[in-house]
DNA sequence: AAGTAAGTCAACCGCGGCACC
DNA sequence: GGGTGCCGCGGTTGACTTACT
């Protein structure tokens, strides 16, 4: 038996909201508030809407100090910085943001800051099976890589794809000395490990918040300040839930003010486009193209992943084994999801 | 000017979690 | 402890607009 409707599907109204329903429900709320009810809130205005549309309207529209479009190059970083180190977590990232709601933050990273970041994307699971049977070599990789390719989460692939990109703005192994991103937040055991490891109140507070249903108004801004507690910094992305360890991995506090700093200009960089770095990148990335159109032809576009790691057969490989870190947390982040 | 493709965004849908009985 | 109903979330859809041919 499946869920019970939350209201009379054939007798609400559907689609765009007109002036008058506008009127009627602000005017409701602003006097009387949603009485915790938001069921029964259409029925006592009188109105033939679905209390979770009303809900929607309110919440991401006709709500006091609500801001549409005009994102600045501030917000921008929040939202990228956020979206790598906890994923598609929009509502917490709409906390960090004032007037800013959860579904115009998710429609303004799928429609604009995506494409700013990764270039007009190819479709993900189709375009890499291809790629992946092109590639030849031994057929357990070839699957692994496949079976990979179904089961990582768009939202991850994306991420995935922005630290490659970080990475390639310095030197294979700048992620690593940017703790700042690692995806602590969104591990699958993170929580739990967060929970019993972390000494930090402000993190414990985010998951306590999260757990117990109280309004979510976390402050991630440890995800973003540069003071970063020790404890903080531990790389929960990368323990191991079997051994329970954790990978060796030191990060000197007097080199991570820099290398946050540091993650703040790539991801500008990557946004805006201002500086020579990413104009080098660029080039980098033109002449690996160049090198992947030699050997596998002009079939298929190839600006959807980036050159490192996918473009050719040895980082293919080398992204499975000598990447261990990477493919660790990726790993673990998606087939415990 | 007309047709089409691409982009944008408000709104809908279904699910998980939680509170209450 | 199980059932029910509501809330809130993230993913998706589709109408509308804009850009391009």
């Amino acid at each position: 038996m499946g869920r019970a409707p939350c209201c009379d599907k054939t007798n609400v109204k559907k689609g765009p909201w007109s002036p008058e329903e506008d009127a009627k429900l602000k005017a409701y709320i602003e006097e009387h508030g949603t009485g915790n009810n938001w069921i029964a809130l259409p029925h006592k205005i009188g109105l033939k809407r679905c209390g979770k549309s009303c809900r929607l309207r309110w919440l991401n529209y006709l709500r006091p100090n609500i801001k549409h479009g005009g994102f600045t190059e501030e917000e921008d970083l929040t939202i990228c910085r956020l979206y790598i180190s906890i994923g598609s977590r929009w509502s917490i990232i709409a906390a960090q943001l004032p007037g800013r709601t959860d579904n115009d933050i998710k429609n303004y990273w799928n429609t604009r800051l995506k494409k700013k970041l990764l270039g007009k994307q190819r479709e993900p699971n189709r375009s890499r099976s291809l790629h992946l049977n092109q590639v030849p070599g031994d057929a357990a990789d070839r699957l692994k890589h496949e079976a990979a390719s179904q089961t990582l989460s768009a939202s991850a692939l994306e991420r995935m794809q922005l630290h490659m990109q970080l990475q390639g703005l310095h030197n294979p192994f700048s992620f690593y000395d940017h703790p700042e991103l690692w995806p602590k937040y969104y591990h699958p055991l993170g929580d739990k490990i967060f929970q019993s490891q972390t000494a930090d109140a402000t993190a414990t507070t985010l998951v306590q918040q999260a757990s117990d249903g109280s309004p979510l108004k976390p402050d991630v801004s440890n995800l973003m300040s540069t003071n970063i507690q020790e404890t903080d910094r531990l790389p929960l992305g990368f323990r191991s839930p079997s051994s329970g360890g954790t990978l060796s991995m030191e990060t000197s506090s007097s080199n991570l003010d820099s290398a946050t700093a540091g993650v703040r200009a790539d991801l500008h960089d990557l946004l805006y486009c201002k500086n020579s770095s990413v104009a080098g990148h660029e080039e980098h990335q033109l002449a690996d193209l160049d090198c992947y159109r030699e050997i596998y032809g002009e079939t298929e576009s190839t600006n959807w992943w980036p050159t490192e790691g996918f473009m050719d057969q040895t980082a293919m490989v080398s992204w499975d084994s000598a990447s261990a870190l990477h493919s660790e947390f990726m790993w673990q982040e998606n087939g415990l999801r």
